[in-house]
RNA sequence: GGGCCAGUAGCUCAAUUCGGCAGAGCACCGGACUCUUAAUCCGUUGGUUGAAGGUUCGAGUCCUUCCUGGCCCA
């Protein structure tokens, strides 16, 4: 039986050799030898989960290309739209240092945090540093970069060659007042930096330079989180934004110049750029969110009118927060990748984004906890299933790199990401090797998944400390204390060792009723006193899970806090 | 006003590119384990697949219209 390659990333893979074919049968030049792919970032704000789910999907299709092809060279460019002027300041930026400098490309302003040599840089870096997390094969691109050194000088050339066509096809788009003053170039002023405040007065196709004057204004949004107010922002209703929105007006400095297209002097509006980056590097793949589908739809007419191909691309959906409000990296709604690394594994994220691309997905922290089950359930599967399935299971594109390394992952535990953070809910404990003694004792085989157990600890801690219940631990009341001896003395005796969790539970349950105490209040005693609640698991199971030894040493030291 | 996408159990989601028995997890409820306890086991309940119509032997899936929500453009 030949193997179906069903996942919806061979879907796009064959969408691209259908491409590689047409191209060829075309007999046009390629860029590239290899395949491109491409995804997009806006450094404007921190990442979060849509710019990582584009790379995470992006690279499952390259994967997919290289199972149904030859081509396992494609490339995966990161770009990072560094060059934009910065329109605005979002949710967790010191607004007071960089207000300054809103409207110059973010490539130019200075990192507020310090720590590298703009606050592009800082952007960017945080985007590397997650990709890298995760472990992706790809290659960073920034636009400023690609301007600046002259790559995308041809590409420039071109479009001052075709500039009626393409403005003809851009203007297409706009009302008249706008069409007249629109220009597919932004130039830098030379005076202020600033790209978002100048006009270009002419293009001189003659010499491939551009008239400007730096005399436009917009009103730029800065969002600020307001401490004071936060607390009562949660009370108040759902509809009211919890941070102060303020508006500033940024006026151009009235310098007029004239410069060349080439040499990083400007850049091209965001249509424009795009096509300029399939035209100059030959993309061949380029997903991208629901919003822009009209501007990929002009940007493969501009990327044509320059003589070259549009890539294939895919519209995904994008992911909303728990009130089905979409996700925005000004607002800082949902939930940013580094939180997602905090509370779940890296695999479970993987996983997330995965699942159907083009229905909008709800992402609140509650979620993570849902797919790191989802996850260990697919990638119990894949250590069991047959070949021809395993190439459709969302573990073969997540853990490619693992598989590869290993030969084959799998995992044969029933320990749960759930029952996990129950086991850390009910310890009490914020030391990792406590969690895992008690995991060895409820699965033996813990040890053959150590690395990935290790890391669920971690964020079951996390989840826990972050978002568990509150716990209050009380002494039990006097009656119960003859029975607490016995128990106790029971559990000193050593003789527990070695007998079961319903044995030691028998005993528990003996000692209240030998003594004709009531046996739930004795229980919910138990509770309060170990767990600092009034529920819990079989007092056996928690002994034997937990150790004998410990268990004594646990109520000994929780009785003597509470001065009992 | 024009366009794109989505709508499946109380919640979160499946249902395999191209039509073939509407499913899971959680929640709820019930039962069992000497026990008012769950991190155990078993079971029950839960659906006009947003609505109506059409094609078909057969529609969650395809076509038409409408409703709701999100987004893009004007």
């Amino acid at each position: 039986m030949s193997t179906e390659y069903k996942a919806w990333p061979y879907r796009e893979a064959n969408s691209i050799l259908e491409k590689l074919e047409r191209e060829q049968k075309a007999g046009l030049k390629r860029k590239s030898e290899r395949v491109i792919l491409e995804t997009g970032y806006g450094p404007s704000g921190f990442p979060h989960v849509g710019t990582f789910s584009e790379v995470a999907r992006t690279d499952y299709v390259r994967q997919a290309l290289d199972a149904l092809s030859d081509h396992d060279d494609a490339l995966l460019y990161a770009f990072s739209d560094d060059m934009d002027g910065m329109r605005g300041i979002g949710l967790g930026m010191p607004h007071e240092t960089l207000s300054e400098h809103l409207g110059k490309p973010l490539s130019d302003v200075p990192d507020p945090f310090g720590e590298h040599e703009s606050f592009a840089a800082h952007m960017n870096a945080k985007l590397c540093s997650f990709l890298d997390a995760f472990g992706f094969d790809y290659e960073f691109k920034s636009s400023a970069e690609q301007y600046r050194s002259g790559v995308f000088d041809e590409g420039l050339t071109r479009i001052v060659e075709h500039y009626d066509a393409i403005r003809e096809r851009c203007i297409k788009e706009l009302r008249e007042e706008n069409a007249e003053t629109w220009s597919p170039f932004l130039p830098t002023c030379e005076h202020c930096g600033r790209n978002t405040t100048t006009r270009v007065t002419g293009v001189h196709t003659e010499d491939a330079t551009v008239s400007y004057t730096c005399d436009g204004r917009f009103n730029a949004k800065i969002l600020s989180w307001e401490e004071m107010d936060r607390a009562k922002m949660k009370q108040a209703k759902k509809d009211s934004p919890p941070y102060w929105e303020l508006k500033t007006r940024v006026q151009g400095c009235g310098h007029s110049g004239r410069i060349p297209v080439t040499g990083g002097g400007l850049k091209v509006g965001w249509k424009v750029d795009w096509a300029l980056r399939w035209y100059t590097f030959g993309v061949d793949y380029e997903m991208y969110g629901k919003d822009l589908i009209e501007s990929a739809t002009v940007a493969a007419d501009l990327v044509r009118i320059m003589g070259g191909e549009p890539p294939v691309g895919m519209v995904y959906e994008w992911f909303n927060d728990e009130n089905n409000q979409s996700i925005s990296k000004s607002k800082g709604n949902g939930v940013t990748v580094e939180t997602w690394l905090e509370y779940g594994p890296v695999e479970s994220l993987g996983w997330f984004v995965y699942q159907s691309p083009e229905k909008s997905k709800k992402l609140f922290t509650a979620k993570i906890a849902q797919a790191t089950d989802q996850f260990l359930k697919d990638r119990a599967r894949y250590g069991v299933e047959e070949e021809a399935d395993r190439v459709n299971n969302p573990i073969h594109f997540i853990e490619q790199a693992r598989i590869a390394e290993h030969g084959q992952v799998g995992y044969a535990s029933d320990l749960t990401f759930g029952t996990l953070m129950n086991m850390v809910g009910v310890l009490g404990t914020d030391d990792p090797a406590v969690v895992w003694e008690m995991v060895e004792r409820y699965d033996e085989d813990a040890s053959k998944n150590r690395e990935l157990i290790h890391d669920m600890i971690r964020c079951a801690l996390a989840q826990v400390r972050d978002f568990g219940e509150e716990v209050r631990y009380e002494a039990p009341p006097e009656e119960f204390g003859p029975a607490l001896e016995v128990f106790l003395g029971y559990l000193r005796s050593g003789e527990a060792h070695g007998e079961t969790a319903e044995e030691i539970q028998n005993r528990a349950y003996a000692a209240a009723k030998d003594l004709e105490l009531p046996l739930g209040g004795w229980f919910k005693a138990m509770y309060r006193l170990l767990l600092g609640q009034d529920r819990g698991p079989r007092l056996g199971t928690f002994v034997s899970l937990y150790g004998v030894d410990e268990s004594v040493a646990l109520i000994e030291s929780r009785l003597a806090e509470l001065a009992y």
